[in-house]
DNA sequence: ATAAACCCTGTACCAACTACGGGTTCAAGG
DNA sequence: CCTTGAACCCGTAGTTGGTACAGGGTTTAT
């Protein structure tokens, strides 16, 4: 299979393909004499569980933390498990703030929807702040 | 007020409203004779409107825009609260987004808490995929 | 043989900062 | 007045997860 080929049938572009070598989540394929890579089964396997694992929210760090544990086939179920639970935690922890965020921007847009007000409340609210304690 | 003052009462690091400025979301302000920068009370009201706004997600470019509806005195209302649905939108579409993560990682954590499978149910989603449209 | 399509490396760019090195200035104490 | 140390200056490089070239070389089909 050629870059191009592994490319197309897992959705990533020929640019990230070669970044995910040259950081090491894809190993270096055998070439061609020419120099051109050549690709297998276990690549596209490889490059799709990468690809699902980073749709989910894992870092590529947290990518080749699970691929390690894949390699070897030891007792590593519950240290996966751990690492999901963590990024599940993560995942939750990020839906809670964007939330917050939203309540925030809902009741601002609403203030200015209420009709005539002299002044712009969103302004307003960015400037002189509802909710002192930002960072 | 020194660039540290700010600092403090912003909780903003003198590194970012250096970067603040060379970016131009923050105005350059006058300086000591041996060169360093002198803020006033807009400069604290300013730096908290673009945190206050970086905080509820908006771009800098967004922040940049926000700035300078809030420059002009004219009929900015309107744009800005279209702005900040806009920004309420994608907080939104992000939470879903988030939300179907959370799901997948939910189900696939929970199989594994199942009991004793031979393989690890984690590791097989990621690999063989439950959902192959993944980018 | 030649053209088109593909692939190669290396580098630079994006957001939105953060961190550092090496030098200058300021404020206070002696 | 002088020294000390904290605070400040600038410029550059690093972070994460890629994307986008430029300027070549290779493969494949005709």
């Amino acid at each position: 299979m050629t870059i191009g080929e592994l490319s197309k049938r897992t959705g990533c572009i020929i640019e990230t393909i070669r970044y995910y070598e040259r950081i090491g989540v894809m190993p270096a394929p055998p070439r061609t004499a020419g120099g051109h890579r050549i690709y297998d089964r276990d690549h596209l396997k490889r490059l799709n569980f990468v690809r699902r694992a980073r749709a989910l929210g894992f870092t590529l760090d947290q990518v080749r933390g699970l691929l390690a544990l894949a390699d070897e086939r030891e007792t590593s179920c519950a240290e996966v498990e751990r690492l999901a639970r963590a990024q599940l935690d993560q995942v939750r922890a990020r839906i809670d703030d964007l939330g917050r965020m939203e309540a925030v921007l809902d009741e601002m847009v609403a203030r200015c929807a209420g009709g005539s007000v002299p002044e712009c409340p969103i302004l307003e609210a960015l400037f002189d702040g509802g909710d002192e304690g930002v960072g």
